[in-house]
DNA sequence: CGAAGATCGTGAATCGTTTCAAGCTACGCT
DNA sequence: AGCGTAGCTTGAAACGATTCACGATCTTCG
């Protein structure tokens, strides 16, 4: 059964392919008889539309394109991310979904999963699809395979990465570190520590920088950088059993993000480290799990949410305006939130 | 700039469509010469294939069709669940997304957010864009979307469901709350309590019903049962509030997953209950996180990675050999994990 | 020299949908 | 009756890439 096609709903429902089309796109410029019985016809065949004949047809068609015809079927947008498995990229991706959502669009889910060469494969995946627009979190940058994109007449934001002649949606990182840090410097730490992990995309070494440049500031020693093999709890504990080996012993430690924090205060705990009293510890990221961690957890809290929905709204402007589109390069800063930790 | 398309290609190389295309796709069928002409001239137009055109003619096409042409690009796979949010949801999706890339498929990942009417749209997105196969975790049973799936030769696995004349994977989530209440009561205790949370799928349902059971052959009592408002952390400190409450209070807590189970360990900590000693808790799904908590977490692991992985097996049997294909129902058993909370 | 291959290229037919000029009715109006 | 109009429906022409039966050349060899 290779397809059912329109032209046997027609044949079923005793008219000319031209009219089941009309059903579907223009209901209004049918007779309701006829209309219920084309209708009848696709319940009974359970015909579905085939995508890729209506848009060779339909051609690249911008969204605001004002011929009156049907409201054609809203193009989905993707949304590529390094690691679905993380939750502060899938409450970004939450974010922009909720907003593509309410704009009528739908949205894929894609993971890079840190390969360059899976992104690539992702955005031609996007192209083939005749996404309406992509939402990405670049692994690198990719110039050649978003130029492909763009060629391919589809939107593009940027998210946690920027590039000239490109909307994108960045948290500022460096800030975000210097808060952290600067937290700590006035809790009285002396010893500071940063806790990161491989792999090291730039918003993580960003935060690294924000905090060496705020102890800098406070005439402070030297940021002890501790690099893990994860950014996951797992090693969160394992930089626990590092962090103690040093001597001195820290008071006072940031993580790159709140799954290591959770992870290094949990093993302190157990190794009778006292937390904030021995060891103050600060997060980032303020995933939901932050707050009802065995000692809730100081952490710079990033817009996640904030950042998808901005991120997605740049992307349905890109796509509504087309050419006349200007770029904009949105900064949203993060937000120290004050728990039990510090 | 309409599109440029192959035709123009062909002329600029003063050769035929026919040879474009053949350039394209066996390059092997085309003379040295001709093919490095043609190339150049695909390169100074910035030609891109449109994939709407090369699908529609390509039709469904079946994986194994043998006719030795060319290698037609891998189509892509969806994975639908019920939120992308949840670390078991995105796990299995993990799995199954790598045993996909293994075979040379994408996946596209889908959330249907809890609504049926957003899992049919994604139904319908999937189709429209004639993907490979779709695994699902239904949110109802939609028998008329899936049937539009297979209609419309899409290969269907359902997860955590199953359906007749289905591929589907399933855990068999009785037998986990079988053998967490099983546990408790071997560790001595007596007044078990289960805590779960809206929205209550299937599956989480049958962790109740398999405990509930467990208890019954043990001949203890009745199974007071805490429904939350949600299956998160937070959901989990409300329950500990909740628990306390009760008098006598129970000792001994199955959580229908571990996001509850540690809001709930870490909520008994802070007010002074002690972990496992006065209260023995046991969670569901061993996230990552389970073994990196305040109290490293007894709880029943899901093979998530291996359902995930199963699926995209059967995904792939059935794509690969259409119509002869049989519907197979895979039944995993969960595993207890002890660690320290019981 | 001529026949049989081998090697390349051609161009029309095709996929399923949308679009649009044109046709058909039935109706109202003068 | 004649004519204009509104309301529906029709059918053929696109859209752009792939396929395939068929020619056109060129080799090879008896």
């Amino acid at each position: 059964m290779p397809q059912t096609s329109i032209r046997e709903v027609a044949r079923r429902a005793g008219v000319s392919v031209g009219t089941v089309s009309n059903v579907l796109n223009r209901p209004d410029l049918v007779a309701e008889a006829t209309r219920d019985r084309v209708r009848a016809a696709i319940q009974e065949l359970g015909f579905v539309r085939n995508e890729s004949a209506r848009r060779l047809r339909q051609g690249p068609g911008r969204a605001g394109s004002d011929r009156r015809s049907a409201p054609p079927r809203p193009r989905a947008f993707g949304i590529v991310v390094e690691d679905l498995t993380n939750p502060y990229a899938t409450d970004v991706a939450r974010g922009a979904e909720l907003t593509l959502n309410e704009a009528g669009h739908d949205a894929l889910w894609l993971s890079s999963d840190w390969s360059a060469d899976k992104e690539r494969r992702g955005l031609d995946l996007l192209v083939e699809h005749q996404a309406a627009g992509a939402l990405i979190v670049p692994i690198g940058l990719d110039a050649v395979g978003i130029e492909r994109l763009r060629a391919a007449g589809v939107a593009v934001v940027l998210i946690d990465h920027a590039a000239p002649e490109m909307c994108s949606v960045q948290v500022d990182h460096v800030a975000g570190g210097d808060i952290a840090a600067a937290h700590l410097i006035e809790r009285g730490r002396e010893r500071l520590a940063f806790v990161t992990g491989r792999p090291q995309p730039l918003p993580v070494v960003e935060r690294g920088e924000g905090a060496a440049r705020s102890l800098a500031k406070a005439g402070g020693g030297e940021l002890y950088t501790l690099t893990q093999e994860a950014l996951s709890p797992t090693a969160g504990r394992a930089a626990a059993e590092r962090l103690l080996a040093l001597s001195p012993v820290p008071d006072g430690v940031f993580c790159a993000n709140d799954l290591l924090a959770i992870g290094l205060t949990n093993e302190l705990l157990r190794r009778g480290v006292r937390v904030p009293e021995d060891v103050a510890v600060v997060g980032y990221d303020d995933i939901e799990l932050a707050s009802s961690s065995a000692v809730p957890l100081t952490t710079i809290r990033q817009p996640r949410l904030a950042v998808g929905e901005e991120a997605a709204e740049l992307a349905l402007a890109e796509y509504g305006e087309g050419e006349s589109h200007l770029h904009r390069q949105v900064i949203l800063t993060p937000e120290l939130i004050v728990r039990e930790s510090t």
